[in-house]
Formats: C-alpha cells, structure tokens, sequence
DNA sequence: CTGCGATTTGGAATTATTCTAAATCTTGAC
DNA sequence: GTCAAGATTTAGAATAATTCCAAATCGCAG
C-alpha cells in the first residue's frame, strides 16, 4: 500500500466536480470514483455503518467496487480527517462523516450505534496524564440501551 | 457454552483457599483453578495484556491451560465485574483488574495502554442522550504519543 | 499523449474470536 | 466418602474482520 502523501489540491480531469469530490480534493487526497463513492455513502446516511455495510451500499452506485478498495477508501478518508473511525465494541469498526465533537451511545440490545453531541471537547485531568505524554484525542463511548425507543428497533435482538 | 448463572458462594473444596479464590467465590462464580490462574494473571501485572499474553502467562502457572479456557475465565471474569474488557483500538481487546474509575491512555507509538485515573465518574449532558435511553456505562479512550516517556520504551516501534 | 506513481482489485493470508462436542471437574445431596 | 447433575475445560474446527499481495488500471504533471 502506498501511503496518503498527496500535498497539492487535485481537481478530478475526466469525471464531473462535486460537493463530495471538492471536499475530498481539498484533504489533498485524489478525489477517485470510489473514494466518492464511499465517502458519500456516510455522508448519506450517519448511522455509523461497518466496512461491510458501506460495501453493499457502495455497490448500488458502483457495482464493481471490491472490498478490499472500500478498506483503502475508508482508510484514506479516516487519515485525511474527513471520516471518523468508531470503536464502540470487539465486532466491525463502524465510520462516520458527522466530524463534530460527539460520543457514541451503543445499544447493547440492538447493536446500534448514536451520536450523543458534545457542547466542549471532553477533558481528562492533566494532572492524571503521565508527565510528556501528548494526547490526540479523547474518545468517549456510552454503553447501555436504548430501551426499543430508537428507530427501527422492532427487530432488535433482544436476546440479552 | 454455559451462562454465569450461579447464585451461591462457592467455596473450593479440594485446592487451598486463597486470596483470589476468595474473590471470586464472592461474585458468585465457581473458583476454578483456571479462573484463579487467569485472575492471578491479571492482578500480578497490570499492563492490560491481551488474552494471548494471559494465555501465555497463565501457562507459567498452568502449563496444560489452553487458549479456550483464557477467553472463557476472562468472559467470565468480566461478566462478574471482576475484569474490565478494554477496547482502545482495533486489534485484540485488552483486560484489566484496576475496577476503579479511570480512563485509558492508548499510545499510537508503541501500543501501551495506561490507566487514567479519575477522580469523578464521567459524566455527559444528560439533555444529549435520548429520552429513555439507559446509560449504564461511559468509557473514556486518550489516544496520543508516550513520547519515549514509559517504560521499557525502547522497544517501542516507532513506525508512526 | 505519455510516463510514473497512486489506486484498485480479487484472492490468499492473517488475526482474533467463537463454536462444538466430548472429557473432566465441582458441588450439593445422600 | 460417593454419586449424579450440571458447570467448566479442552482441542480443534469454524467464523469474522481485516490486511496483504502482486498485477492491472487510473489520474496527474509535464
């Protein structure tokens, strides 16, 4: 794999400019078909799909993506900024477009993943830190259930 | 595979009684030697191995444990409150005998995880969550660079 | 329009975990 | 102490998610 080392604004020759391509070139990353393809899966549609649910989305508008490119793509798009990566469980990395300062609440009865928006960045005492560490960024995630009162949840699997 | 499912104390009856034993058998959970060798294992070293280090040093103890019996003790270790499951990242989950309130410190550079303390339980605008959603659990992941600063960092791979 | 490096692709490989069914252990009852 | 019932352990197979690979294709700069 090569890495995402693009410097310059690409602007797509053959293929038509849009919102989605636009945003993707000004990452400084090649605004490619499938990249598109993929990023506008999750600006479609936030409910935090896994890599195998962005397949068979992408698909509908590129049948002939791989697998193996919606990695790459999803990859690229996390290392540029524009996409979120979520860790909520063991189980499918799930992705998200929504770049505002959130938590992730899971449902443990119906597997669903929601933003729970955040007004501040989240802080942790300095104090508690290490001495020289340097911190990123803080991940926050919220683990109960959403007690059938989430969309769609009649076919939860509520097998405890 | 069988539920936790036991209401009684048990005591063991054959092997010694010991500390940890002792532990275990208050969560309601039987005290096998397994379990007792695995919760050892993270009690003496509280790095947040993997369960393929448990394993590896659950067979210092109890060179005839397999790997199949680290995730059960562990899943049953954790179901009790005994264990905590950490998922900082994508790759192998992390276990953890700290139960005090505390965050986790992922360092992207050489892979460690530190225990955060905290002072006071995270808390997060109850207006954000959704109306009857139940919160049962709030983790806190740091991700960023130890900087050379913890220990052992020599080894550290510093691939970025 | 051409060359070069970036990207995509299918398939194999790897990693982490779960499942399965048989053997063994633990406990409470006697 | 002995026994039966159910819990636990075990090796190995199976699955799930992701990464790796090397060849084909694409996109951009010149």
């Amino acid at each position: 794999m090569s890495d995402v080392k693009a410097r310059t604004v690409f602007v797509p020759s053959h293929r038509g400019r849009n919102a989605v391509s636009e945003r993707i070139a000004e990452t400084g990353l090649r605004p490619t078909a499938q990249r598109e393809v993929v990023y506008g899966v999750l600006l479609g549609k936030s409910d935090h799909p896994t890599a195998d649910e962005v397949f068979l989305r992408a698909k509908h508008d590129k049948p002939d993506i791989s697998m193996a490119t919606v990695y790459n793509c999803l990859d690229a798009l996390v290392k540029c900024g524009l996409v979120r990566q979520v860790t909520v469980d063991r189980g499918a990395s799930r992705y998200c477009s929504n770049m505002r300062e959130h938590a992730h609440f899971c449902c443990d009865d119906c597997g669903k993943v929601f933003d729970i928006d955040l007004k501040t960045a989240p802080r942790v005492p300095e104090s508690e830190v290490p001495k020289g560490f340097q911190v990123n960024k803080i991940e926050i995630s919220l683990h109960g259930r959403c007690q059938g009162k989430c969309p769609d949840c009649g076919m939860a699997q509520i097998d405890r």
